[in-house]
DNA sequence: GTATTAAGTTAGTCTTAACTAACAAATTAG
DNA sequence: CTAATTTGTTAGTTAAGACTAACTTAATAC
């Protein structure tokens, strides 16, 4: 098995290749909060357990076994976030570090238990899909709510870049997954949207929340 | 706060000191299996932490604070076992394992939703008490089964020296917590007794088994 | 009460995972 | 296309927590 320490670089090279597919080890290092030499030495280490695809100077790749285990230990932490959540009644804001945590502890029997309890759900109470034992997720084909126009009516079926702060200030204006929004206009000049939303007067929203709102049309 | 390894040997000190309340090093290195020159040193540090009382060549003596951490520490462990068995459906031969990762997760609210979910329970699946948020906890005044007399009638409260074999073997004689068992003959040469309990004809058990099986008399 | 054995300590080494300082390669700017 | 900047690597150090070998103190035996 892996240490906690190799588990958060796989999960941190699984969040930042979401994209490009590759990531460099500068980004890295500024993820983790762990300077370069240290990211060197320690791709080398896993290039060697055949995790990433590693040679000097190139951008880091996870290679197919390390994509699936990054994608096992990211399903522990979002059954863990919907456990948390659906079965113990906590807020979408704290589970994160709990999850953190409970992440990394070896028993396929209690994950196994969660999924069982839960119905094997397919997405975590941010909307964010859960990986099957195969480490196997498929995003759906949501917008964000920023690339929406005017007069559109959708539905908040996710929230990315989940921070307790950001999903602090949702919690204060009562945005929550499932709840149908109508897009009333959009400020040119910096893209803040004015929302109405259940029996909320309207609310203007800043471009930067609408970009981590994905929403589905409707 | 403390690192993984130094709640274990936490533990164990509070574990071993149970009787004569201070445990040697040899006793220490055996029961962790970490050779004694390795917690010679581990002392030191915690003793310059305040959690242990050291002197060269004398027994080891957890400090208030030590013997108060250990207590939180085994808090969790039990707490977790308890919700695991309770809540999540395992038997109480699966949850030692997954109790000790869990036990060290750094998350008060975790466990304070366990206990609160558990209705402040005072025992774990195996009777065993639960400290108290402050880490004070009491043994009732069991019995051992095999202190017991021919003819007893007693009721199963506790059993100790929980190990995964151990409990298989009860759950295939079916022996669990709340059991009234009677207690027909006990053999003078080897202690070994004679009981009945339930739809059982008469069953056979070893000292060593009566040992480990703690029982209210009535 | 000395000799033997067991328990405890000291000194030195190893591994993991971090760091800084210094250097090298790649990229970007002019 | 060279110069400056950014990115990446190498070398050497550190701390935690383990180890073995060798030595010392304490306990036990005769």
């Amino acid at each position: 098995m892996h240490s906690l320490v190799e588990e958060n670089y796989l999960k941190a090279l699984f969040a930042l290749s979401k994209d490009k597919g590759s990531v460099s080890v500068n980004d890295l290092s500024k993820h983790l909060d762990i300077k370069m030499p240290t990211v060197t030495i320690m791709m080398k280490k896993m290039a060697f357990k055949k995790l990433v695809h590693y040679e000097c100077y190139k951008p880091l790749i996870l290679t197919k076994k390390g994509k699936k285990e990054a994608a096992l230990i990211i399903r522990k932490h979002r059954l863990t976030e919907m456990y948390l959540v659906e079965k113990m009644g906590f807020g979408w804001e704290e589970v994160h570090n709990i999850a953190e945590q409970i992440e990394h502890i070896k028993s396929p029997k209690l994950f196994a238990k969660m999924a069982e309890l839960l119905d094997y759900p397919k997405f975590d109470p941010h909307g964010t899909p859960i990986p099957d034992i195969n480490g196997e997720m498929e995003w759906k084909a949501y917008s964000k709510l920023s690339e929406c126009k005017p007069g559109d009516m959708v539905k908040m079926a996710a929230v990315i870049n989940t921070t307790d702060e950001f999903l602090k200030f949702l919690n204060r204006r009562e945005i929550h997954l499932g709840l149908k929004i109508k897009i009333k206009s959009v400020e040119p000049f910096d893209n803040t949207m004015v929302v109405k939303y259940k029996n909320h007067s309207e609310e203007t929203l800043s471009n930067t929340v609408c970009k981590r709102l994905l929403v589905e049309k409707f």
